[in-house]
DNA sequence: TCCCAGGTAACAT
DNA sequence: ATGTTACATGGG
């Protein structure tokens, strides 16, 4: 276990990590530990120095953090109005993920029509059933251990009606030959058909792989929490299509989509109803 | 007991 | 094209 300090300038660990984009964190005494493909990692914030205790070297780190992302920029992009203002101010220093294909994929084939804290309770038996053992913790399972799995074993994962869907795509990847890695050089539109054709993964699921995996900053994955806030602030509250709201989103907050969609997310499900 | 959840596929108009 | 519904599981 090394320790990085890394120099971090418009950064939020806790917004980060707490905005439910990523699913095996956990908060500790006085910061976070959490899964990373097969390494535990601490991570803490002191004023505006990122603190790592793991085996990732410094460049996995500022990549899985997005370190390398110019925030100042992106805000002038998606800040179009006082209601985007307000939000980027409260939850400033959000910054994205940039995940695992395969671990980001099968996690949010699991959030569908869920609630959150259950797709983490079915990723952590996914990992506890079939991923290695890196010592006091689980790493996420390879496709061909999903593959492999008896039918007793994944039932145990308690997954409902997505186990299909997951074993399923682990055959295609495991079996089918389909190269999560290589849909990160396609355009947005061929990777995005390409994620469609798995089993399970619609318009939204595939969004989010697009956006956190696959550096795809112009995806605008839209679920309940999202057509809500687009409905109240865009469409007076009218009942409007995705296709109408995703049309908006490009319109309006264009190449950095994405990183509005995430602060929409966050400030929706905590406070937005209200 | 009923209702619903980071949706999707199947089936109906 | 657009609208409706079942779906596993678990918590309010």
């Amino acid at each position: 276990m090394k320790i990085h300090q890394i120099r971090a300038h418009i950064f939020d660990l806790n917004h980060t990590l707490n905005c439910g984009q990523v699913f095996r964190w956990r908060r500790e005494d006085n910061g976070w530990a959490g899964i990373v493909l097969n390494s535990i990692v601490m991570a803490r914030q002191r004023g505006d120095m990122l603190v790592i205790e793991s085996n990732l070297s410094e460049k996995d780190i500022i990549n899985y953090f997005r370190l390398d992302d110019d925030l100042g920029s992106i805000y002038k992009h998606i800040g179009r109005n006082d209601v985007m203002k307000k939000i980027i101010a409260k939850y400033n220093g959000l910054r994205l993920i940039r995940q695992d294909p395969w671990e980001c994929l099968i996690s949010y084939i699991c959030s569908i029509n869920n609630r959150i804290p259950q797709i983490g309770s079915m990723i952590q038996n996914l990992c506890t059933q079939f991923g290695d053992d890196i010592g006091g913790a689980y790493g996420f399972p390879r496709p061909e251990r999903i593959y492999k799995a008896s039918q007793s074993e994944l039932k145990k994962c308690k997954l409902g009606f997505r186990e299909k869907w997951i074993r399923g795509a682990a055959k295609k990847v495991y079996d089918d030959g389909l190269q999560l890695s290589q849909l990160k050089n396609m355009d947005y539109q061929s990777a995005k058909r390409a994620l469609m054709e798995i089993d399970g993964v619609g318009h939204k699921v595939a969004d989010c792989v697009l956006l956190f995996s696959f550096d795809k900053l112009e995806a605008f994955p839209i679920d309940v929490h999202i057509k809500r806030f687009m409905r109240r602030e865009y469409f007076q509250n009218k009942v409007v299509s995705d296709e109408k709201i995703r049309e908006l989103a490009r319109r309006y907050f264009g190449k950095y989509a994405g990183y509005a969609q995430e602060y929409l997310f966050y400030y929706e499900r905590s406070e937005g109803g209200k």
